[in-house]
DNA sequence: TTATTATAGTTACAAATGAAACTTATTTCA
DNA sequence: TGAAATAAGTTTCATTTGTAACTATAATAA
């Protein structure tokens, strides 16, 4: 017989709970690093990251590729092109489609904003040993493999 | 040399991004077993947690036990008094402090819910191995005793 | 004592987010 | 064809959230 079996769920060991407590303080301090600074959001972020790395996406191909809300992209990209940070055109073969691309200031903080950026992560894999890496890159895949399906 | 050597900042391999993503999920699917049915915020719900295994606490006990800001803890009670869940009186030797409980109807709803939480946290572990779950809870520890030390 | 500082909790305002409706462009197919 | 359905992106409005300021009480210390 349990000591606490009308009290099963306790937060602190609550799996969902701990990754999200986890989660939301790395989520904080890194966006720490270049929120004030170069007063970008999160979101906003994430679309240079993306535009680095795959030039001349649109929007919807973007917000896929990284699982954001079109409604956020929307206005991330908005705010960007505002600041001069993004390109945007519309596609000649289907005027729907946006074209997207970094301009030369949006390049410019990008390549100030990563290095700190990867520099943090390096500092959280660093605790890890080789043996951990791998298993926490193994959990999760695992984890989301399996949440997504 | 690599070959993406201006391009080492890949979202989709990038740790605080694959957590946060994962985390997003669970988060979610976890609400969608109560929110809409019992109508509770999943703020709502933590508080409820935590009265349910700690009675006559304060809202700054819970908001410290379950790492929420106070106004969130404070909108979070607020509401669950509206509808009757918790019930709020303040202490008669520090007329500052609240004492917390779940009423009886609290009570109830609680009980609805936990199986279902719970359901959802076993669901996960359940494709875990038990060399996996121990790698996991190490790993969790491993890095929320950095980021927040 | 009483002036200062600290604490618990709430309120108010601004910014972020989410859901639905909308606009424009393209595709489908009767 | 051209009407209906689909797709990309934006706008609008309601809700949520975060920060700062505020109220009331209690503790500290001059």
């Amino acid at each position: 017989m349990s000591d606490n079996k009308n009290n099963r769920l306790v937060l602190e060991s609550f799996l969902p709970y701990r990754l999200s407590y986890l989660t939301n303080i790395i989520s904080r301090k890194l966006a720490q690093l270049y929120s004030k600074q170069f007063d970008i959001s999160p979101h906003e972020w994430r679309i240079l990251i993306t535009l680095n790395s795959h030039p001349n996406i649109s929007a919807a191909e973007a917000g896929e590729r990284i699982v954001m809300d079109k409604v956020a992209v929307s206005r991330a990209i908005k705010n960007l092109c505002t600041m001069g940070l993004v390109h945007k055109i519309f596609s000649t073969e289907d005027r729907r489609r946006s074209v997207l691309n970094l301009t030369e200031d949006g390049k410019d903080i990008y390549h100030k904003i990563e290095p700190l950026v990867i520099g943090y992560e390096d500092s959280l894999l660093d605790i890890l040993d080789k043996e951990e890496l791998s298993q926490l890159d193994h959990l999760l895949n695992k984890l989301t493999g399996h949440v997504t399906t």
